[in-house]
DNA sequence: CGACTTTGACCCGCGC
DNA sequence: GCGCGGGTCAAAGTCG
């Protein structure tokens, strides 16, 4: 039920199995066998260029349809943020007691309102609330408490980092029942005050993608804001929203790491429908797209189902 | 020496 | 009430 935010530091946008090619190959297929057999008929010159001309045409078409997409799919998602944070502008923050120990987690979870740095849709895995004080509209509270971010990794990557500007401290490492890999536990370590918690854990399916699961609000603008000159590996610029700390993407410097794509993604505030924004998610997807030897092998299947298509087989 | 990580012990909520 | 399991603490270790 929580919404939950998709990172992959390589934009993964490549045709996988579960994910039909954008381009679809001609619904009018060569039937039944093999396809790949094209390239070993004789087309002429011609026709075959004429063929990848046109399939190189349909390609750039459905790539415009996809930006426009991705773009209407920005607006929304910022109508969306921009209605949370009324909604939870709208909602009193209660500061919470720092004594208690679980019980200010669970209370951070509950009263506190994070639309979270990420800004990730909330989504709420925020459990029934002991919390004393809120006398709670029972559903309409936002759940926007706690974000979750799957952030794709090197499956050789055992660190459990997941880079997001902020500075964490781990307090604790637990193994679960439910997946074999540890879950390790941070604390925001930047501010003292700082109530914002952190988990991260492998995913049980796919090693190689790691679930972070953020709860609270910072309370402090993120480290490489309020220090803008020093290194500490942030080199992304952050910017605070009035109503939480959020994460931006820094597109003047240099030239974002896959994991920066991470971070525009699953950024929640971010001013997605900015026109830098858009064109740089496009030049990630293009460039995504013809790095990934699937997609390459997917447009050449396509390219030459269309030739064989063309040039039937006798 | 300070900041951070590791890790076993402990706390507490929840289901039975 | 009891046991289990998730979450946290805090001492010890590590690193720069």
């Amino acid at each position: 039920m929580d919404t939950s935010s998709w990172v992959d530091t390589s934009l993964d946008l490549s045709p996988s199995s579960d994910r039909p090619l954008p381009l679809d190959t001609p619904k009018k297929e060569p039937s039944g066998n093999g396809n790949l057999i094209v390239f070993g008929k004789k087309l002429s010159m011609k026709e075959e260029s004429g063929a990848l001309v046109e399939e190189l045409n349909r390609v750039n078409e459905e790539n415009k349809k996809l930006t426009e997409m991705l773009a209407a799919m920005c607006e929304s998602y910022n109508a969306l943020q921009s209605q949370l944070t009324n909604l939870m502008s709208k909602i009193p923050v209660k500061e919470l007691s720092p004594s208690k120990k679980r019980k200010s987690e669970s209370s951070s979870n509950n009263n506190n309102n994070d639309n979270y740095n990420f800004g990730i849709i909330g989504n709420s895995e925020s459990s029934s609330t002991d919390e004393d004080s809120c006398k709670k509209p029972k559903e309409e509270i936002i759940k926007a408490k706690v974000s979750r971010v799957y952030v794709r990794t090197e499956a050789s990557d055992t660190s459990l980092v997941v880079k997001d500007g902020y500075q964490w401290r781990k307090y604790g490492q637990k193994l679960t029942r439910d997946n074999p890999s540890p879950i390790a536990y941070f604390k925001c370590s930047f501010a003292p005050t700082c109530p914002v918690k952190k988990k991260v854990q492998r995913s049980i399916d796919d090693q190689s993608v790691v679930i972070a699961t953020y709860e609270g609000e910072h309370n402090h603008l993120p480290p490489s804001q309020m220090e803008p000159t020093s290194g500490s590996g942030h080199r992304g610029s952050a910017s605070l929203n009035p109503s939480g700390p959020t994460m931006t993407p820094d597109f003047g410097k240099t030239k974002p790491s896959g994991s920066d794509v991470a971070r525009i993604c699953s950024s929640g505030l971010p001013k997605m429908d900015s026109p830098q924004v858009r064109q740089y998610l496009v030049e990630q997807m293009a460039t995504s797209l013809t790095k990934d030897p699937k997609f390459t092998a997917a447009l050449a299947a396509a390219i030459s189902g269309r030739m064989f298509q063309q040039s039937p087989v006798e």
